[in-house]
DNA sequence: CTTGCTGCAAAGCCTTTGCACCTTA
DNA sequence: TAAGGTGCAAAGGCTTTGCAGCAAG
């Protein structure tokens, strides 16, 4: 890996993911850090984001819809998207098991299968309040 | 669902993906359709694609990173993915035991968990016997 | 005839990138 | 002072959309 410095930019992206309450997407990212540097731009917040996923202090969590969402959170772990508001929440890791892995190995053709992606939809306790309402 | 009509130009599409060996994407549907239908735009196709898959005569398939991709089979099923040559390949769905949805479902103390994302990333046959050289 | 569909082109969204200047180590 | 980072703006990839004319039912 090539050395990376440490400028105040990088570490204002890194102050501002860690400190979101959700999973921020790059605009989140820059409207926080241009309070502090209001002259930043977005692509110095998008080489930033990506050199920091690349050093494993953050991580990206790229979505099928919408903008990328970087994540705080580091320690392994699910999502789960309410599929009303949006919102997500992490989840503990499931684990699948090796005979399932191993058929779908066969079932493919693959030679072998190092990777799996899950994820989770519902409906958080906020939207079913609503909904009942 | 608001009724729709017979053209030639859906009916060329919907045949486009049918007879695909693999998961086509927009372009590549365009590209087949206008042999036939020289004239056609790819606006057409998108909106074609997009009406077909919600008929459900053919499944949309959004991915993380490059173009939705579009999926002849409807049936059950699940994806993987070639980390290498990015080929992507049908395997039968897997189950998610009921006991594991709940325990998500406490830990993220959302109200239901209806829908899971689930596809694997590996390594095919073809890529594996080019590495081994 | 009515209303959805089409072709065209423009715009939109998100992200990356070329370049000249600046800053870190 | 060398090399990577920055700001700016332009471009890039994919998809959607406004509009006026066309065609299916």
């Amino acid at each position: 890996m090539a050395k990376t410095r440490n400028t105040k930019q990088k570490a204002a992206v890194l102050a501002a993911v860690k400190r979101a309450k959700h999973h921020p997407d790059a605009k989140w990212v820059y409207e926080q850090v241009s309070r502090e540097i209001p002259n930043i731009s977005l692509g110095t917040v998008y080489r930033a984001l990506a050199s920091l996923s690349a050093e494993g202090l953050i991580r990206e969590y790229r979505q099928a819809d919408g903008p990328a969402l970087y994540d705080p959170n580091i320690d392994d772990h699910l999502h789960i998207h309410c599929s009303v508001c949006g919102r997500i929440e992490d989840v503990p890791p499931v684990e699948i098991p090796q005979d399932v892995l191993e058929s779908v190995r066969r079932a493919s053709a693959f030679a072998k299968v190092d990777r799996v992606h899950l994820e989770f939809h519902g409906l958080c306790s906020a939207c079913a309040a609503e909904t009942a309402t």
